[in-house]
DNA sequence: ATCAAGAAAAAATTCGATTTATTTTTTAAT
DNA sequence: ATTAAAAAATAAATCGAATTTTTTCTTGAT
């Protein structure tokens, strides 16, 4: 008899489905038809509702009554609210962090900042930057999420991952080819380190609230 | 022929359900199981799980993989966080409005606060509080909403409404008694009204701090 | 040609049943 | 009496089809 492929959970295919909305796989604005989508995950309609639902409390879709789910479309507007709320908790963390953070969490940051920097000089250094996106991506989120590891507050930290998740979902889905990184992103990216490091919370926020803004302007900049 | 009593739409259950849970329907730890939960709400087991799958992604309902669906357990720690990440957000909504305000919305902030404060002063006088609490939560609810109505950030607004709606919920599962309310709150609400009326930023967010860490002291101050 | 009404198609929603996994109960051996 | 394995019961997860609603297409009157 020949085997069934291995079926994926329901859970698989939210995690699945949620990392290609924010990595550009779908285009702003299109429907995410249930019974088109099954097809791809080998699964019943219904369960792909059931994930599409899931996605979209977090805003990674949108959700209209007997209209359906989308891909959300950008606008200004969004990205900039975006950008406030994930600065807030980004900064609060950060603070908690500061306040709380030993020398392990010194290490454990140092040596993520460590990793991106590599990966940022090498990506600087050479004119298609294409297959450096997937480690950069993942450098990045490790730097930022770990600059808050020790801020004590799980719920703070998973608030963080959405709207960090979000923005770069909205990068993507107005340019499809960003690369979420800039070469001054480098420098950013020490300072931040920097300045936590030496317990200087309010540079630190302030910090962060500039390469933040510099993503923000980076973004717009690219709409011709 | 005998007609069919109007169904709900699963959107319906969905606010039912949700609502059901900010107001202590549902015991701490209990289970939601699909197939008992339908039959209150004349729908499929399916139907219902997708309902329960929303509210799970923010926070009012725990999910665990092929364990199903519980009211979650109230841990001091949950509290907590509840209440940091509310107070940081409403903060940041209220210096933004305070920013934005126009006279407008001084009045509807006024009017909210008189409203509120006439409850509030005919609960206090009176010995059993129970028949106020319902009207008393809106009146709370559309106070604080107002307060921030003019931030400019939707989503603020609506991260804002999730933790002061999980911060009820999880109030009422440790005490299904709970008002919600103390008879301090009558002076913390007017000093807030006025330091936002009077432009006074800085204080008008340490008021906020003091009034939800009040809220929680209060909260705490119950467990026996 | 334009528009509205009605018909057809497509998509969203809901359903009840099947399959799969977990939990509880029973049985049997030590 | 305890424990371990097996069986039964319960609950979770998934499915494919039926139903309802929305959208698109067709037709015919102005």
């Amino acid at each position: 008899m020949e085997t069934a492929e291995n079926r994926m959970s329901s859970t698989d295919i939210y995690q699945t489905v949620r990392n290609g909305l924010i990595t550009g796989r779908f285009e702003a604005g299109s429907k995410l038809k249930p019974e088109i989508l099954r097809k791809n995950y080998d699964c019943a309609a219904s369960t792909m509702r059931e994930v599409l639902f899931r996605l979209s409390c977090d805003g990674f879709v949108s959700f209209e009554e007997q209209r359906g789910f989308k891909v959300p479309v950008s606008t200004q507007n969004t990205l900039e609210e975006i950008t406030s709320l994930r600065t807030l908790i980004e900064q609060e963390g950060a603070r908690l962090s500061i306040e709380n953070g030993d020398i392990d969490w010194e290490a454990r940051f140092a040596a993520a900042h460590h990793k991106l920097a590599h990966i940022e000089s090498r990506a600087t250094a050479v004119n298609d930057v294409s297959p450096f996106i997937d480690v950069w991506s993942q450098a990045e989120w490790e730097f930022h999420d770990t600059l808050l590891s020790v801020c004590g507050s799980k719920m703070l930290r998973q608030l963080h991952r959405t709207f960090y998740d979000r923005f770069r979902q909205h990068q993507l889905l107005r340019d499809p080819d960003s690369m979420g990184f800039r070469p001054e992103t480098l420098d950013e990216h020490e300072a931040i380190l920097k300045s936590a490091i030496n317990r200087d919370t309010e540079l630190c926020c302030k910090l962060i609230k500039e390469h933040l803004h510099n993503n923000l302007m980076a973004y717009f900049n690219q709409l011709v």
